[in-house]
DNA sequence: CGCAATATTGACCACTCTCAATGAGGGTGG
DNA sequence: CCACCCTCATTGAGAGTGGTCAATATTGCG
């Protein structure tokens, strides 16, 4: 009994400590749940999965069974078209969650690869749904956050449609430091996991050219560069290359 | 009292024809909701609104209350960014879904636009929400057709991030082809409403250079266009156009 | 019928891709 | 501990796709 009761709070514990971690803390903590749907809770999120750098946490076509929440680490995803070309759609940092366009289809459209170490807790979508009947707070936070992934995925779109190398590169930059923000990490220095080639997919352009623009960048005093490790001094400057296209610097200085 | 029935009548027939229309035709016939069900969801499904071309359903920034079915007609939704550029994000077709981006903001990110004469029924979204808590076929249908979203996004990326403007013509013109055909409408034969700047807009592409495509798409027999009406004699070819790159057929023919 | 908006077509050029070589790290094994 | 290798990143040169600008054609609408 007691053994029982101990694992219980164990596992309960390790449920409310996940989530401290994740997206959905908000209805762990901000909810003040009872003990027992937290104890339900605990039987939704199962004990986190630890990846290696290039080890997959789910492949392409893979039947869907988890929502996946990054604890720490990073996590890319991309899609593979038919002639086998891969398309990057997108890269998750800690608390953020993978696997939401899996529901419709059944099966995960993308594969999600560690781009570092790696923790995730997997989250049996059943589990969650039977438990979102029950649970409002839960319900709203998961439409929240598909929501909000619509929306950031329309940025991503916004920024592959305008047009200039330098435009979509300085919004990668000022989206990553905002994302760090949210997160509690700095937003002016951080580590881009991801390879030249990984970014340069994800913005629609060739990993060399990504590579110019990391010099360009960094002759412009935009960014620090070490490596993977960047830096933003000023950030509105590097903002402002987001919007405006900026193109002259370079090649000619118009009078 | 006759006439109050009656009146719940009509308005429970015009929710369950508007549901006809609609992807949540699901809950409404699919799960055999009982009267009391249908009724309060004709609570929700408020009367459908008719838009004029060019006419707004609703603009960027715009307080989020409802979520949006398209009856007949189409819309194009896009967003502004600080510089004024505009970036189309989505066209809408009968039975799609629009709005579903602004839960999680409360404000809408994108305008959504009428690109014809166009009726679509709005659904209060605060309602639908508690709704869903009782109705468990109506969350399951909202959750998946969020994930839906996602994945068409994922595509609009995937095609935006595939370089050359064939292959995202190609790609954009079976899409469409798939989409008519989802909903009814025949895969070879339909009107794209949107100008050949929205298209261009849409696939980050210039406006002259989406009509080349055109021209040159009809000239290799892909399809023929007349104004905004485009027919697709073979849908095979057109697809591997969207796959492979076959760029070599206008400049040279490599022996 | 005439104006305005949209679409087409052409010429030019530059941004970015491709190809290729070099350089820098990181890990492994001798 | 160093040499080697392999992957990733950088840099250069050249070519090409697609953008820009501009003129013309077409359509739609009053």
């Amino acid at each position: 009994m007691s053994t029982y009761n101990e694992a219980k709070v164990v596992s309960i514990n390790a449920a409310r400590e996940a989530c401290q971690d994740c997206q959905l803390r908000k209805l762990c903590l901000g909810f003040a749940l009872s003990a027992e749907e937290l104890s339900e809770l605990d039987s939704v999120v199962k004990r986190q999965r630890c990846l290696s750098p290039g080890q997959y946490l789910y492949r392409q076509g893979d039947p869907f069974d988890y929502v996946h929440v990054v604890r720490t680490g990073s996590l890319k995803t991309y899609s593979l078209a038919s002639d086998g070309t891969e398309q990057v759609t997108g890269f998750y940092l800690p608390g953020e969650l993978t696997g939401l366009d899996a529901i419709s289809t059944g099966t995960y459209p993308c594969a999600a690869q560690a781009l570092e170490n790696t923790s995730v807790c997997l989250i049996r979508y059943t589990k969650l749904e039977e438990l979102s009947s029950a649970i409002s707070s839960l319900r709203h936070s998961l439409v929240h956050l598909m929501s909000r992934a619509l929306y950031n995925n329309e940025q991503h779109i916004a920024s592959l449609g305008s047009k200039s190398a330098e435009m979509r590169f300085a919004w990668f930059l000022t989206n990553f430091s905002e994302r760090f923000k949210e997160r509690g990490y700095s937003p002016s220095e951080f580590y881009l996991r991801m390879s030249r080639g990984d970014i340069g997919n994800y913005l629609g352009l060739a990993m060399e050219t990504v590579s110019r623009l990391f010099r360009r960048f960094q002759d412009l005093g935009l960014i620090a560069v070490d490596r993977r490790l960047i830096r933003i001094p000023d950030l509105a400057a590097l903002q402002s290359f987001a919007t405006e296209p900026h193109y002259a610097c370079k090649t000619k200085v118009v009078a």
